[in-house]
DNA sequence: ACCTGAACACCGTTCAAGT
DNA sequence: ACCTGAACACCGTTCAAGT
């Protein structure tokens, strides 16, 4: 879907672009000649808009967290702390199913973008009007990880090695774990995204931490 | 480092091989050019042994993998579940931290690989019997993350942003940030990582989730 | 059976040159 | 000021050829 070759480019068309191009076909489709073929230019013209391809990487997360920041600026607050933190981490989440290539880029950036810390600092905010200290909050953040910005990456998805896909010669090795597996397969037969349901999984991870630190916020 | 060239290759010694040159210099050094120069042979030589790069970092991660069910067998097990799963996830931690390439990798990876799977087979067996049933495991393990197998990649280091590395001018938008962590440093002037200890958080963060798990087993 | 040289299709990036 | 063509140093990988 090659745009108008018209338009002079700009590092926001660029990066705008970059998102597209990442959304229809995934990260590894993110190069800069297919990305200046996708914008009707040749690659060396990016060069002119953006320093290297690290900056269109750092720019693209820039770009999906204002997206975050939009979306979570809508959820209303309550007097909860929780609720409201809640809330606005299953808000961004969202954006990240529309971005599904976004978590895995987000862990790769060693320093954090204005707009994630602009994210992160109104995290905190809610969290110390909430009853906090910030020597908790701070612990609050690292125990959520990822998930405080509304993902968790799966290392091993249970229910994608469901064990119709274990080999048979494997699966003696693994007992438990096929105990397990069809377990679950029988009690959800009909569950639309295979076996774990991952919004219910996310919500899961995300209650028995937020409970946790309710907890020490309490005893605190 | 170029090791003796009479050895004959094999899909073992590439590996080998492979998994000190991100050891020494990181995953982006790992090329198939470089990695047959470590071993004294051509690129080319090396797919007579893997088929693929993939199949190389499949091969690394199950290298680590192994490592860890070897560290982790050693650990004696205790009538206590939590203090079990919280030692074997510690002592799995301890490799990840000779090789700090693998987090990233593990990450990327879609299908587990045996020895993964093997890890979590034990870990479910583990809480098994410690009196959770299949379903609560399963929530267990999606709530754990990539905790269950000894590491938590940082998204943003809220210590990396020490208040004297962000610019005057962007505080004022992030004053809670600011304030979280000034208060932090002012606590823990001297601590060897920079302000946030990773062992430390990690700690919290397993037991935030560890004693949340035990107190929904003791409600089931 | 095991290893290699030459070659292909791709990368990111520089630099001098065009308008 | 903005864009481009040619070129460079790298990738992973195929394939025919060597021993």
């Amino acid at each position: 879907m090659t745009t108008d070759a018209r338009i002079p480019l700009s590092r926001e068309r660029v990066l705008r672009a970059a998102v597209q191009l990442a959304d229809e076909h995934g990260l590894r489709a993110l190069t800069m000649r297919r990305l200046a073929e996708e914008l009707g230019a040749e690659a060396m013209s990016l060069y002119y808009h953006v320093a290297k391809k690290e900056d269109v990487l750092d720019g693209i997360v820039d770009v999906v967290a204002e997206e975050i920041n939009d979306a979570v600026a809508r959820v209303e607050p309550s007097p909860d702390w929780k609720r409201t933190v809640r809330e606005r981490i299953l808000t961004a989440r969202q954006v990240f199913l529309r971005h599904r290539w976004a978590p895995a880029l987000f862990e790769t950036r060693s320093s954090a973008s204005i707009a994630v810390l602009r994210y992160y600092d109104a995290l905190v905010g809610l969290m110390r009007d909430g009853g906090f200290s910030y020597d908790l909050v701070h612990h609050a953040l690292h125990a959520l990880g990822s998930r405080a910005l509304g993902f968790s990456q799966e290392l091993f998805d249970p229910g994608a090695s469901a064990s119709a896909e274990v080999p048979a010669e494997l699966a003696w090795q693994l007992p438990n774990l096929v105990g397990m597996l069809s377990e679950i397969a029988h009690e959800d037969p009909d569950s639309t995204l295979g076996f774990c349901d991952d919004q219910t999984e996310f919500e899961f991870g995300l209650d028995v931490i937020l409970d946790g630190l309710d907890r020490l916020r309490e005893r605190a």
